[in-house]
DNA sequence: GCGTTATTTCGATCTTTTTAGAAATACCGT
DNA sequence: ACGGTATTTCTAAAAAGATCGAAATAACGC
């Protein structure tokens, strides 16, 4: 991922409204939220929410399709990880043991569920 | 982390002088760099950087230290790991089974560099 | 104290972003 | 084709951010 790449989706998640409406789309993976939806949960008019959804569309953080009346967004999630490896190759550039904590600190996050039988 | 801080830390980033900025500086930890060597290795004058500086230590996501006539600014790793949780938390808020293959993917990124024998 | 070096603060200008009303577009059922 | 619903685009005004010259602050050596 390019440096220019980053900053737009950085900058597409660094406003509080968008922010929030993409947590909220990743709650609502992998169904997605129709854009009035969201709206109503978020409390902002409608067309306001559709330029903050642009935004974070043209950061690809977004996709949406159309479904008869309605369009329906969800999040990329293929997208905020290679924002996540961006930052964190960042972090680790060169010097793996100054990164190794954080990377570690990020596991019980997501319990790996792996068929793999423990290390004990 | 509270989605403001988040917000915060995010359009700190969000800025290429600045992401670069901090880049730089997660590079020469835990070292640092003095304000003015960052200028000179980034081509930007000295007062831009510094407005991008204080926005960045206004995010917590660098500290400064005086070191005789020069200050010596590095990258608060701590805040950035906060910022990274924060963002994969979010992803695997509920529904583990989403975030798992993100997180998986975040592994090669620093080798691990155990007491391990390598796999070979 | 004075000149020098390192950095920040001030101030002004320019660009970008946010916001939302109003109009336009797209889809659907009848 | 029409009326209703869902969403976006247009437009314009306000707010926030970026940039950088010039002045101010801080630390050092002499």
């Amino acid at each position: 991922m390019e440096n220019e790449e980053a900053v737009l989706a950085l900058a597409a998640l660094a406003q509080p409204t968008r922010l929030q409406a993409f947590r909220t789309l990743v709650q609502h993976e992998p169904d997605g939220l129709p854009a009035g939806e969201l709206a109503r949960l978020l409390e902002v008019p409608q067309n306001t929410l559709s330029a903050h959804l642009s935004v974070l569309a043209r950061a690809d953080l977004v996709t949406s399709e159309r479904r008869s009346r309605s369009i329906v967004y969800r999040a990329n999630l293929a997208e905020f990880q290679k924002v996540a490896l961006f930052l964190l190759q960042d972090c680790c550039g060169g010097r793996p043991e100054i990164c190794a904590p954080v990377i570690e600190s990020l596991q019980p996050c997501c319990p790996p569920k792996r068929k793999e039988r423990s290390r004990a």
